[in-house]
DNA sequence: GCTTTAAGTTGCGAATCACTACCTAGTTGA
DNA sequence: TCAACTAGGTAGTGATTCGCAACTTAAAGC
């Protein structure tokens, strides 16, 4: 049977939060499914038709996101044969990593931006495009990087 | 057969980046792979051992994100049994994906910074969380958010 | 030469995927 | 009230993919 706990198989966490990522959004369909989801899509069927996914995967998907508490489970008040399927806020908290790789698919995929383009709704101007930056704002590349023990970051950054 | 030209069966792209960015990176395996390499891991061995894939999902990974130019191959010159797979600069373009989706973990599975933790190079002081931002620079929540049709994003920008 | 190492490939059983058909509860409408 | 329809699934089936272990090939090292 479908052990919904442990998807995929024991990608083993060091203390990284990436493997932990992967385990509720590392399945091939959960990115869209999300992005179904940030687009207003909360039905079954809607979802079904829209993404052409076929039909039991999207509930075994749905079941495991709802497990993750990226999706809430709820039925219909006015039609109880309905459920609605709505982001957490943990599921929402999924969106910058999510426009990300999407901006990355537009600019080394597609080639240009695509359509519809993400803009703030107060100006309607396109937003940025998503970097990493340091505490003080400089955007940095992975050069800039370095991984620190968490003890001497806590250390220096009391100061 | 083993179409390496579409390893993702089709998940159907109307002109979002997302379908294209998971065409190349939607497999299980592939984020955990990326994060060795941007730790600086080189090697075939290298890889196997500190990820514990199996082998022939390995070199079937690797020979996919080759192809997709994430990753370049070139054997070594002091031995040449050695092959060194970096990152290109399409590979480099997923750093923030690939730490927004670590973030998130961090927050929401493991509850607290993991270790060790990412600093900018230059003071050592950890890097700001991820977000989408406004061209000016404020930070934008989901539902901050307007998907606008390029030619009407297009003549307000060139204001 | 003989052994070791790096980077794969092959074979096989288990798990996952996608497609179609079926099921069940709630709703509509005659 | 009873047939038809709709939303959200489940069941069965075959094709793919996954993970493990064993084998291969080519280059070093001794």
């Amino acid at each position: 049977m479908g052990k919904l706990t442990e998807p995929l198989g024991d990608i083993g966490d060091d203390e990284c939060g990436l493997p932990c990522a992967l385990q509720a959004m590392g399945e091939r369909w959960s990115f869209m499914i999300l992005r179904a989801a940030f687009n207003g899509l909360k039905h079954f069927e809607e979802m079904q038709s829209n993404l052409g996914i076929a039909r039991n995967i999207l509930a075994n998907r749905l079941g495991r996101l709802v497990e993750s508490e990226i999706l809430e489970r709820q039925p219909c008040a006015d039609d109880r044969r309905k459920i609605e399927y709505k982001l957490t806020k943990k599921g929402e908290a999924l969106l910058p990593a999510m426009i990300a790789l999407r901006q990355w698919g537009e600019q080394w995929g597609i080639g240009v931006p695509s359509n519809p383009v993400l803009c703030d709704q107060r100006d309607r101007l396109p937003v940025q495009t998503i970097r990493v930056h340091a505490h003080d704002g400089r955007p940095l590349d992975w050069h800039d990087l370095l991984w620190v023990d968490q003890s001497e970051v806590v250390a220096e950054a009391a100061e």
